[in-house]
DNA sequence: GGCGAAAACGAACGTTCGTGCTATATTGCG
DNA sequence: CGCAATATAGCACGAACGTTCGTTTTCGCC
C-alpha cells in the first residue's frame, strides 16, 4: 500500500517519470529536514529549492503528513545503505558489533545528513507530538535498537562476547553514546567526542571479550580502518 | 542589564506589577516549549494559554527571540533548582557527583518539564539554527558539562575516585548516559531507560572508585534514596 | 480623588503556511 | 499522429505567524 519500491506485479510497467521527480525531492527533503526539522520543512521552502511550484510538488503527496512520512522512509533507506549494509559485510560477531558503531559515528561524522543524525533530530522533534510520523519514527529508532541487539547476541553466539552481559543494556548504552557523540558534534562542533565515544564502547567491548574475541577489535580507536578480520 | 531579580539600588522600589505576570509569562512559556520546541512556542498560543492578548504579552518581550532567550534562561533558573541545588548539599566528592547523575535522571522522570529535559530538546532544536538562542542554549549545557566534570575533579581529589580517568571523558559519558534515557523515555515511554542509565553509571563509579570511596555509593540503583554518606 | 505612567487591549499589517481548484504541458501507447 | 493519462503550473482561500499602532484600562502616588 505503500512501500512501492520495485514489486509491481508487472500489470503495469509505465508511469516512472513522475517516480523519479518525487524521488529527487525526497532527496532534497531529507537534506533539508535534517537540518531545520520535520516541521520546518515547508512546502514552499522545498519547491523552491527544487524549482517547482508549491502546487505541482505538493500533488505527489497530497498532505504534509504523508511528505513527512515518505520523507523519513526516504531517510530509513539511506541509514541502511550508509551504515546497516556496510556493517554486515562483515561477518556477524563482535567485529560486527563494532562495525555498527563505528561506521555510524563515521555516518554522523562525515555529514551524510546535514544536521547530523536525521533520527535523532526527529525523534526529538517529535517525542511530545503524537501521530503517524513519530510512529514512524519510533519504529524506525527501535529497528536499529534491535539490530544493535541482536549483534550483541550473535557476538556471544559466536563465543566472542561473555554471556553474562545483557544486550539490552549494552544496546542502550551503545547507542546513548552515539547520540551523545551526535549532540555534542552539532552543538559545539566537537569531533574529540566520535574519539570518546569509540573509546567508551571499545572499552566496554574489551571488557566483556572473551579470549577468542579480544582479537578482533581494533588494537586503537584513532585510525579509520580497523585492523581487519583477525580472528579465523 | 537584563537579570533584574532583586538587585535594584533602591531608587527605584515600584514596578513590581509587570515583572510579576513576566514571570508568570515565562513559568508557562517554559511549559510549553519543553513540549512544542522553542519555535512552535508561539505568541499567539502562549497569550492565549495565559488569557491575554498577543500585543500585550508582546510588549513584555518586544521579539519572540527575545521571549525566547527569557525562556531559555527561565529553564535554567528551574534546572538549578531542581538538580544543581539539590545535589549540592551533599559536600563535594563521589557521592555528589554520585547525586547529580541520579537527581537529573529524576528530574525527567518526574516531569518537571513536559517534554523532557529542556535543554535536550532545544539543544536538538537549535544545533542547526545559528544565533543567539542557540548561542545561550549552548553556553548552559557547557555550565552543565563543566558542573559534570568539576564533580569528577572533586571526587580526585577527595581520594574517592583513581586520579587515571579522564574528567571530561567520564563527563561525557555520564550525559551521554542521561541523553540516552530522555531519549528513550521521552520516544518510548520506557521507565526501564533510567534504571539502565543509573546501573551503567554506577559501575563505572564503582570501578575507579578508590578503598575510601568504595563506600559512599548507594548498595543498588533500584531505590529512590540512596544509602547517604557512609564514609567519614 | 485625580494625575501620569505602566500595562493590557483590539485591530490591522504583510507574510507564509497548508491546501484546494482549474487549466496547461508533457508523456506513453495504439 | 492523436488520445488519454499523467505531471506541473497558476491562482486563490482561510488561518496563523510576528509585529506595529493607537487606545483604553489599571494602579501607585501626591
Amino acid at each position: 500500500m505503500s512501500s512501492g519500491a520495485a514489486a509491481r506485479p508487472a500489470t503495469r510497467a509505465r508511469k516512472a517519470h513522475g517516480e523519479r521527480t518525487r524521488q529527487s525531492i525526497l532527496e532534497t527533503a531529507v537534506d533539508l529536514a535534517s537540518a531545520e526539522g520535520l516541521e520546518g520543512l515547508t512546502i514552499g521552502r522545498l519547491a523552491s529549492e527544487m524549482k517547482m511550484s508549491k502546487s505541482g510538488l505538493f500533488a505527489h503527496f497530497g498532505s504534509k503528513e504523508e511528505l513527512q512520512l515518505a520523507t523519513v522512509d526516504a531517510a530509513r533507506e539511506v541509514f541502511i545503505r550508509e551504515v546497516i549494509r556496510p556493517a554486515f559485510e562483515t561477518k556477524e560477531g563482535l567485529l560486527r558489533l563494532w562495525k555498527l558503531c563505528d561506521i555510524w559515528l563515521g555516518y554522523v561524522h562525515d555529514g551524510v545528513f546535514r544536521g547530523g543524525c536525521f533520527f535523532a533530530a526527529a525523534a526529538s522533534e517529535f517525542d511530545s507530538r503524537p501521530g503517524p510520523v513519530r510512529d514512524r519514527i519510533a519504529e524506525i529508532m527501535k529497528e536499529w535498537l534491535s539490530t544493535l541487539r541482536r549483534a550483541v547476541v550473535d557476538a556471544q553466539s559466536a563465543g566472542q562476547l561473555e554471556r553474562g552481559v545483557d544486550p539490552s543494556q549494552l544496546a542502550f548504552e551503545f547507542n546513548a553514546l552515539e547520540l551523545g557523540a551526535n549532540w555534542a558534534f552539532q552543538l559545539y562542533g566537537d569531533r574529540q567526542a566520535f574519539a570518546r565515544a569509540r573509546d567508551a564502547i571499545l572499552e566496554r567491548l574489551r571488557r566483556h571479550a572473551t579470549k577468542s574475541g579480544a582479537g578482533v577489535l581494533p588494537t586503537t580507536s584513532k585510525g579509520k580502518k580497523g585492523r581487519g578480520v583477525a580472528a579465523k
